[in-house]
DNA sequence: ATTTTTTATTGAATTTTATTCTGAAATATT
DNA sequence: AATATTTCAGAATAAAATTCAATAAAAAAT
């Protein structure tokens, strides 16, 4: 386990809802020197804490109006995705979990509509070795999504101007 | 409907895969002028296209072990859920779907282990009216989580140095 | 087709920020 | 207590962001 202190917790925070912050403004958010905030930074980039900086991107801009979920079933046997994983790779995938249950796998997929997901279904994932089924659960709406994790902030201890 | 030059597609599919990147960097990668790139990204941004910029976390850094998807079947009475879409307020959730079938809402929830979740079921989850029943799928394994868009990139006409 | 209007781009100037480095302070280790 | 290690601040420098006026290109209107 790795120890995180009130102020990296606080770089977390900061950066979680805005990654592109300058180290500047975390400086002067926090009262601290911007080169003091850039050494932490990288440090917690380097030890994997901050695994990413990503862009969201608005999908009806990009025409993708469907959001799907799709549980598969999927033989054990050798040669199948149970083993190889190869669902991960399919285009327009978002998230492959391999979940408890009688289901083998958990996707998240956009596309454009419901055609276009059956167009998918056809042509992509019955390439991968070893499906048993499928069932697809569509979205309707979406009330909330975020990656944001809840940070455990002990209070404002060293609360700051501004 | 908005339109997106190729240009725009650029930018954005850089963007995506580092939020961080500098206009200059951009600029270079696209071979045209840093201001031109502030411009478009402003442009991107003031219209919602690029909805937000984030930092992904390592979940297992803030003890996060735990990932879980809750189906939520609610009554579509007056006070229920189904009606105020209360659910997506409650802590530590990371998404909230309203979708088809049986269910009503779909929930992806981060917690430290099994306990906390029966705990956050049993302290947050119960305040919310109208909760028929729920069935909870754990993640054993994460293969992919990406909130990334296929971006339909028609090849690289300007491609670029370096 | 021509003019007008709007939009997009550049390049230089300016401001802001990132980055590096050194030494001091704080913390942990022995 | 002495040593080593980590963390931080402050100054100096490099790099990038941002602004802006002028130009070019595109679109719309006549």
């Amino acid at each position: 386990m790795i120890e995180l202190d009130n102020i990296d917790l606080r770089i977390l925070s900061l950066k979680q809802d805005n990654a592109c912050i300058s180290n500047s403004e975390l400086a002067k958010e926090l009262g601290m020197a911007p080169s003091a905030m850039l050494e932490r930074v990288r440090k917690l980039e380097k030890k994997g804490i901050i695994e990413s900086y990503n862009t969201r991107i608005n999908p009806i801009a990009l025409n993708q109006k469907l959001l799907a979920f799709i549980f598969v079933k999927s033989s054990t046997a050798p040669n199948s995705c149970w083993q190889d994983n190869s669902i991960k790779d399919l285009p327009g995938i978002q998230e492959v979990h391999h979940i408890a249950g009688d289901d083998c796998f958990l996707i998240k997929i956009r596309t454009e509509d419901s055609q276009s997901l059956v167009k998918w279904m056809r042509e992509e994932l019955s390439k991968i070795q070893g499906i048993i089924s499928t069932r697809t659960t569509i979205v309707l709406e979406t009330l909330k999504e975020t990656t944001n994790l809840t940070i455990p902030l002990t209070q404002n201890e060293n609360a700051q101007q501004h």
